[in-house]
RNA sequence: GGCCCCAUCGUCUAGUCCGGUCCAGGACGCCAGGUUCUCAUCCUGGAAACUGGGGUUCGAAUCCCCAUGGGGUCACCA
């Protein structure tokens, strides 16, 4: 027991997990994976007013859907679970642990209810900061009523918090990435324990659970790092153990600044300025809240009517949960790879003297460690993300691709998911061919694939490229047959060849050029536009046999009768 | 402002702990070629960095100090 390596992860559910959160989870995971460990999943959600658990079960699924998977917490499917009787794993149920925690503090004095009003507190705290001074919350012993009179107070209802009386003394933190820190004495104050409401502040609920729950390592981001001594010193005074402790640089979205909700409502109002847009474009935003909202670069607008103002104008907005990264059309192993780069690298070396850097959740689980996470923060690189969701994407087979584009679809897309399905599998697998090497996400794999989803009558020609390709002539000299006229003769061909497959296509197409004393690059103008009704499309082969015969030769039949 | 952390190509980084093998390596991006039926993919090549100043040393990207810059944090939020 005493050596069991113990990780936890413990978001505050108040929206989507945050792509550093799912960092630190991923880091707590492989942590405990390596050392043969228990990965703790915890709900802190003591903020009563924002926490919700819809947003608890958001970030497991987040969770679940990455493959992160905790040993223990709360269940989600067959993850999650309580072998060790650590239960339960909300904060908000455990509110008797705490209090009985509480209690004996008061006892002994290390603790104390504190009855003065919030409002005297914010005045303080102004005067110190005009006369800047830093403000330290610690009352002369004196001021401290005794524990019985304190008690008194509290039964008769009077509105209060619990301090901890914090003893005065120098506080050092010991961190396995950035070494010892040392706080000098008094810089940490008596600080809040118990809320008014009866919930415990973070700082409490950590210590406490920390303890109860056998944590043996906390690893969380650097913004944590002020909070330590805090957290050390509560450790010291109710005679706890103290987890080794790894605080992980921050990321930052590319303009430098921490990555946060509140930049997607940047970037849309960027864009409702830019463009000079001045009523609100969807019906969802009403015009009082939109001016508001354009005015006060606070002020944010719910996810929904966000996405719908972006899509209005046409704006990608900046994805920064994973939610977001999923809708975008990025998988898993991508993120996870690309995540683990942020902060940390494996160190070893590719067989050609190149960095290794393209790893799966296994290498992780089997390599991660402390001392190679960095010390600086480091810059969300959307286009590196990009080329390694691309990589994934294209070292999948065919029908593995298919399968996660099917998926994809069928949540984000589902008209183009039935368009999919309706292919059957096998010109579905050409279809993920031709698109696997044209896309570099989930979601624009769309575009290449779109003739593949509309319906043979239902096809737009372009006009320019009928007018040129269809109605000119082949050769770019002006000389030669028009396009039509190759299309025409190419028809037979088309009915007779053999399985409508496409290598077989294609070497019918070859053949056709040949016979046609033409080069292939002079036969498949004419013929894209027929079947895809623009210039630009993935192979021929693959065009025609994930169509199929009767498709393609309708849609010929067609351009040749505009 | 107080306290704390950090500092290598545009970006992520290797190298720093145990100074020499580093006129600094890789990846993404960028630029230029090549393959190709378009678009992509793919292949080859290229430009591109040790924040500045002082030390220590035969020798410093690597150790020390200062400066500068960046960041975090200062709640009855977590």
């Amino acid at each position: 027991m005493s050596d069991l390596v113990v990780t936890r992860f413990a978001p505050s559910p108040t929206g989507h997990l945050h792509i550093g959160g799912a960092r630190t989870a991923l880091f707590c995971w492989a942590y405990a994976r390596r050392h043969g460990g228990r990965f703790l999943l915890r709900i802190e959600d003591t903020d009563q007013a924002r926490s919700s658990e819809a947003s608890a079960r958001g970030i497991l699924e987040d969770l679940a859907w990455l493959g992160i998977r905790w040993d223990e917490g709360p269940l989600l499917g067959d993850i999650g679970g309580d072998p060790r009787r650590v239960a339960p794993f909300h904060q908000s149920q455990r509110l008797p642990i705490y209090n009985r925690v509480i209690d004996e503090m008061i006892d002994r004095g290390t603790a104390y209810a504190d009855f003065s009003a919030a409002a005297d507190l914010d005045a303080m705290r102004k005067a110190a900061t005009a006369a800047k001074q830093t403000f330290r919350y610690r009352p002369d012993a004196a001021q401290i009523l005794p524990p019985a009179e304190q008690r008194r107070r509290m039964h008769a209802g009077e509105p209060h918090v619990v301090r901890l009386r914090s003893p005065e003394a120098p506080v050092s933190v010991t961190d396995e990435v950035l070494g010892e820190v040392a706080f000098a004495a008094g810089e940490v104050d008596d600080f809040v324990l118990r809320k008014a409401d009866g919930f415990p502040t973070y700082h409490f609920g950590v210590v406490v659970d920390d303890e109860l729950m056998g944590v043996t390592h906390v690893l969380r981001g650097q913004e944590h790092l002020m909070n330590t001594p805090k957290h050390v010193v509560l450790q010291q005074v109710l005679g706890y153990r103290t987890p080794v402790y790894a605080h992980m640089p921050l990321i930052f979205n590319d303009q430098g600044a921490k990555m946060s909700k509140r930049e997607r409502d940047q970037a849309a109002r960027a864009a409702v300025k830019q463009k000079g847009i001045k009523t609100p474009p969807v019906d969802s935003i009403d015009a009082a809240a939109f001016d508001a909202w354009a005015a006060d670069t606070k002020r944010q607008l719910e996810t929904g009517q966000l996405e719908s103002l972006a899509e209005s104008m046409g704006l990608a907005l900046p994805e920064v949960s994973v939610e977001d990264f999923r809708k975008a059309g990025y998988v898993p192993p991508a993120i996870n790879n690309f995540i683990a780069l942020l902060g940390w690298n494996p160190g070893i070396k590719n067989p050609d003297g190149s960095d290794l850097e393209r790893f799966d959740m296994e290498f992780l689980a089997r390599n991660f460690d402390l001392p190679r996470i960095g010390k600086s923060n480091s810059r969300f690189d959307r286009r590196k993300l990009l080329a390694f969701n691309a990589d994934v994407l294209g070292a999948m087979t065919d029908e593995q691709f298919l399968a996660a584009w099917s998926q994809w679809l069928q949540r984000f897309d589902p008209a183009a998911a039935a368009a999919l399905a309706a292919l059957g599998s096998q010109r579905g697998a050409w279809l993920a061919r031709a698109v696997k090497p044209r896309c570099k996400t989930l979601r624009d794999a769309i575009r290449p694939a779109a003739f593949a989803f509309v319906a043979d009558d239902h096809l737009v020609h372009e006009d320019a490229a009928v007018k040129q390709v269809i109605a000119g002539p082949v050769n770019k000299d002006g000389s030669g047959p028009t396009g039509a006229d190759l299309l025409r003769r190419l028809t037979p061909a088309l009915e007779r060849t053999g399985p409508f497959e496409p290598e077989t296509l294609q070497a019918a197409l070859d053949a056709f050029a040949a016979e046609h004393q033409l080069t292939i690059g002079v036969v498949a103008p004419p013929l894209r536009v027929a079947l895809t009704g623009t210039r630009v499309s993935p192979g021929l082969g693959e065009t025609l046999a994930v169509l199929g015969r009767s498709s393609a030769l309708r849609r010929i039949e067609r351009v040749l009768a505009l």
